[in-house]
DNA sequence: ATTATCTATAGATCTATAGATAATGC
DNA sequence: ATTATCTATAGATCTATAGATAATGC
């Protein structure tokens, strides 16, 4: 019976998991293959075992990790309503994933900048994902400049924007805590309103 | 005479320089002190005849960064004319700034998230630094809401809002050039009109 | 038999220092 | 004499693999 089953992942599984933990907390180059084995309660020599080198190990993990961002982007199926409270949802939705993820963006800028060479093939695997939402987007925002309901802009810039706001919290939100001396649910508080200021930011950039 | 001398800068200066190049590029852990001595003309104990242990020499580096960076942004002195033109040439110099220094940010975050340790001295040191353009641009502000010329706003949120949009097209350049295959030239178009429109929506916060 | 796991270790770095030699400043 | 630079190396990692042993599936 499956439930009886305490279902602990077998080793495979929780070397990928210690891997991920120790990587979007410390980056490739602090992480080693021993920190990922104790991690994980197995011996150093069975990291290799599974995953052969710890470049091609990182590699899966941060690929996963770019993956979830991507698709939480293509989420946005946002729902009926007028074109403000479209976007303005949209907005928020990707706020609050952020939100529950807070290290995945740290993570991916990092190993982005350090490790160009990798930009190279994650381009190319990605390249055709976002296209479909930018379409829909494009499509939304022409028919709502053409009604008169918002302002002329490019969805580029406008999806640029979204991004930068909701990200850079992110960002600072350690150094930003700390200085601040905030307690967890200061900090909650403090980006629930954030995002609030970041609609509002949003949504007048789009009205006439 | 002077001018004469070809002024080579002494190891000491050539190191830091190294230094500076590696770790901005690199990071701290990809960066060896061998690699340093390599590009600076010397041999690898000489770095540390300087400066003692590579963890001193790179925080020496990173807090140079950071406080150019501080610096520049207060270095604001919004000159002569309403609050939106000063607000517009802030964010126009800030961006121009980061134009000119595009490695940066994406420096100082990485360190930042994968370095919690540095955080707590380094926030100490810094903390009273930005105070007197927060003041300073919380009285403007208030001024113009006083007046009824901008829309209720706090400094805090406006900065961020600033930051936020002028930081993340250098954070995602890399990526965004070779993803469109963009010349230096092109992309350099991409971002002044990029700046437009960063402009644009702050301004586009603060109309009533 | 096959797959999972361990022990042991070779080989590659890399940091930091000790100790020698060269350059410079009185 | 003092300071700058070099050569050489000890000691600390860390990755990856070889080879042994234990666990599992027919």
């Amino acid at each position: 019976m499956e439930e009886e089953k305490p279902e602990v992942s077998n080793m495979e599984t929780r070397i990928f998991e210690a891997a991920e933990e120790l990587f979007l907390n410390q980056g490739y180059a602090k992480t080693s293959t021993g920190q990922i084995a104790k991690l994980a309660g197995c011996n150093q020599a069975l990291v290799h075992y599974y995953y052969r080198t710890k470049d091609n190990l990182f590699d899966l993990v941060f690929e996963s990790k770019v993956r979830l961002v991507v698709n939480n982007i293509l989420a946005v199926d946002s729902p009926e309503g007028n074109l403000d409270s479209k976007i303005a949802g949209m907005v928020g939705a990707h706020f609050d994933y952020l939100k529950q993820n807070p290290k995945i963006i740290p993570f991916i800028f990092n190993e982005l900048s350090t490790n160009y060479e990798r930009l190279q093939s994650l381009i190319t695997k990605l390249q055709q994902y976002p296209q479909s939402l930018l379409t829909h987007l494009k499509a939304d925002l022409k028919e709502g400049i053409e009604k008169g309901l918002v302002r002329e802009i490019s969805e580029i810039d406008l999806l640029l924007s979204i991004a930068s706001l909701n990200v850079t919290p992110f960002l600072i939100m350690p150094f930003f805590q700390k200085a601040l001396n905030l307690s967890d649910k200061e900090l909650d508080i403090a980006l629930e309103k954030r995002k609030a200021e970041i609609i509002e930011t949003i949504l007048s950039r789009l009205r006439k």
